[in-house]
RNA sequence: GGUCCGGUAGCUCAGUUGGAUAGAGCAUCAGCCUUCUAAGCUGAGGGUCAUUGGUUCGAAUCCAAUCCGGAUCACCA
């Protein structure tokens, strides 16, 4: 049980003794106190007086009162200002948490619940690298995935890769105009960059020929149909989808060359999948159930055959769920691979990472799925983001305006590797160290950078300024680590010379009464840094209800300051008095474990030395 | 036009189940390396919480209206 949940059930019980009147704990709002004030944590009471019928001012020293005497391992004083009750947490408490936690390895986590949830994320194209939207996808994806996991539930990531449609055979078709034969082998280009190269190069064709089309006094409109590339490209959807084998072994060969680039990158940003979807095996799936739908009485044909869904009465659109020649759309496909996946897993719980473009498209789908009285329907969330922009508008990969993934992975690298040399505090390091250590380094700050935010905020990303390693960063954060680390590093060294005492045991063994007296003063930033410890739990929970990382983040950071205030503050291994010094080493023992935990649930390693 | 999301310091963002004098980082300025790693620490300046009205002991937070920015409302995915 947390603090603040101790606080408040014995809050509860309290009045509920003094004035028999009946709250819930979560009626009880318990607050850290404003430093400005005496106090660790902060009983509101305002919202009890009226019930009470007594004046803050009494009810606060009476309540104040009746906490002591019940619970005086709990708290040892109190003071009343206003409608507040602020209430001091006995230094016994706080090092008997410390006592029970600072060497455990799972603190934070939680046991097996045995929940499941599919967690769907990333979702490329074909036909393009990955971009810098895509890196937030994963990043948000993955962490959200790990910090399930760290709440006991079962996750299965799954990827759903758009192989098929028109925007793939555009590139097909831009191959087979320019390229020539050229492979990546041969040009020596990784293979999504290479498929994406001709994907822009055909819509510069396609420009050059609405263009032409209407300088020789054509409509704008009729030119971009009757464009030759474009008719070419649908020409070529047409074959693929009545397997032409010349056409679905191209598909299938640059298809394949982009899947190798994709494997690189992911591998290098640290994204899997348990499971990958190709919409060319799953396009097909929904149409069962636009029978169905029919059937049910769910959907209705028009005059000229197409499908509909009435989705008025719930403040939407008609939509469309089936083209008049029969064939599927986006959302047609989307409701078979639901069924599809849950028929797999049967999960709790389905979450889609998808930006928030297509908000409108995932509340259709709950909706349809919802009215198909299709099992997968229920508990499917979509965990939308905001997009990620340039200064100049959104990026566009169709005119190459795109911050590519693999660039920016190799200039964070760059950056990295320039930062550590002018400090120049890894001349020991070895050539494979380094690159480790750069690596963890570029990454920990990019995923840390876009994940602090909010992910519903849209964020611009500026190339010119390069990605901060002082501050709200993750540079910051696994330089607390790094230091703790040499600190016991430091620390073996010296206990392994002077076998008599070691520290730690003498920590853990100590019970004698005047041992506990002399540790039982702590000075408030020893305080200080074992309340942020212990809200740990609390912090993974709210940030697992509403799949936010960037609470983590924010957490993590805030409790690195608070150490490295610490830090600079008082000596660890030259502490007052031997019991100080195994205090202040449990602290930082378990400052290291939960902030090594905390970066893990964003994807960011922490170095034992930078 | 309908729906949804956002607007907090020069910039990037916390804070929104209503609680005390609205907080960080960056940038700016002033200090701190003879002591466990200065990618650090300490301090200063910087605010009409978009605007207006309402609800109440109390509003950045809730409600209404307005303004600004964005997304979406495709027989594209």
């Amino acid at each position: 049980m947390s603090i603040v949940t101790e606080i408040a059930s014995a809050a509860t019980s309290t009045i509920k003794e003094l004035y028999q009147a009946e709250f819930i704990s979560s009626d009880i709002i318990v607050n850290l106190t404003k430093p400005e004030f005496e106090g660790d944590y902060t009983i509101v009471l305002f919202n009890l007086t009226k019930q009470l019928k007594k004046s803050s001012e009494v009810a606060g020293n009476e309540i104040g009162n009746h906490l002591l005497q019940k619970h005086p391992g709990l708290f040892t004083s109190f003071n009343v200002i206003k409608g507040f009750l602020n209430v001091i947490i006995s230094d016994s408490y706080w090092i008997d948490f410390l006592q029970k936690n600072y060497n455990s390895s799972l603190y934070g986590i939680s046991e097996k619940k045995g929940k499941k949830i599919v967690v769907e994320y990333s979702s490329p194209n074909s036909n393009k690298p990955l971009h810098l939207g895509h890196l937030r996808n994963n990043f948000l994806g993955w962490s959200a995935a790990e910090i399930l996991k760290a709440k006991g539930n079962e996750i299965i990531k799954t990827c759903i890769v758009n192989d098929r449609g028109v925007h793939i055979c555009k590139s097909m078709l831009a191959w087979k105009l320019f390229a020539n034969s050229a492979t990546p082998e041969s040009t020596g280009i990784k293979g999504d960059h290479f498929v994406g190269d001709y994907y822009v190069k055909f819509n510069d064709e396609y420009k050059k020929q609405v263009n032409e089309l209407s300088e020789n006094g054509m409509a704008k409109e009729e030119a971009e149909k009757e464009a030759p590339v474009m008719k070419a490209a649908q020409q070529m959807l047409l074959d693929w989808e009545a397997g032409k084998p010349d056409t679905v072994e191209l598909w299938q060969m640059m298809n394949n060359w982009v899947y190798k680039g994709f494997e690189e990158t992911y591998k290098r940003i640290g994204s899997d999948f348990d499971k990958i979807y190709y919409e060319s095996e799953t396009y097909l799936l929904g149409k069962n159930f636009v029978e169905e739908g029919l059937r049910k009485g769910v959907f209705y044909k028009k005059e000229d055959g197409g499908i509909w869904i009435d989705l008025r009465a719930e403040g939407l659109d008609e939509k469309i769920v089936q083209r008049k020649d029969g064939t599927g759309l986006y959302i047609t496909q989307d409701i078979g691979l639901a069924v599809n996946k849950y028929e797999e897993y049967k999960f709790n719980q389905s979450i889609y990472v998808v930006g928030d473009e297509q908000n409108y498209h995932f509340k259709v789908l709950k909706l349809i799925c919802q009215k198909l009285a299709i099992p997968a329907a229920q508990n499917m969330y979509h965990l939308n983001y905001g997009m990620v922009e340039l200064p100049g508008g959104k990026m566009k990969s169709r005119e190459g305006t795109v911050v590519d993934a693999d660039d920016l992975i190799d200039e964070m690298l760059v950056i990295a590797q320039q930062k550590t040399e002018a400090l120049g505090k890894v001349k020991d390091f070895t050539e494979e160290e380094l690159h480790h250590l750069y690596q963890v380094i570029a990454l920990g700050a990019l995923k840390f950078f876009l994940l602090r935010v909010h992910p519903k905020k849209r964020m611009i990303f500026n190339p010119e300024e390069s990605i901060d390693f002082h501050g709200f960063t993750a540079p910051f954060v696994q330089y607390t680590y790094a230091r703790i680390k040499s600190i016991f590093r430091k620390q073996s060294a010296v206990s392994s010379e002077q076998s008599a005492v070691s520290s730690r045991q003498s920590a853990v063994g100590s019970q004698s009464p005047v041992d506990s007296q002399q540790q039982s003063e702590l000075l408030p930033l020893e305080k200080e840094l074992i309340i942020h410890l212990e809200q740990f739990s609390a912090v993974i929970n709210e940030a697992a209800i509403e799949l936010d990382p960037s609470k983590i983040a924010i957490y993590v950071f805030n409790l690195a300051k608070t150490f490295n205030s610490f830090y600079t503050e008082h000596s660890i291994s030259n502490a007052e008095s031997e019991e100080k010094k195994a205090l202040r080493l449990q602290i930082a023992q378990l400052t290291a474990h939960v902030i090594k935990t905390a970066m893990k649930l964003l994807g960011i390693d922490v170095p034992e030395r930078m």
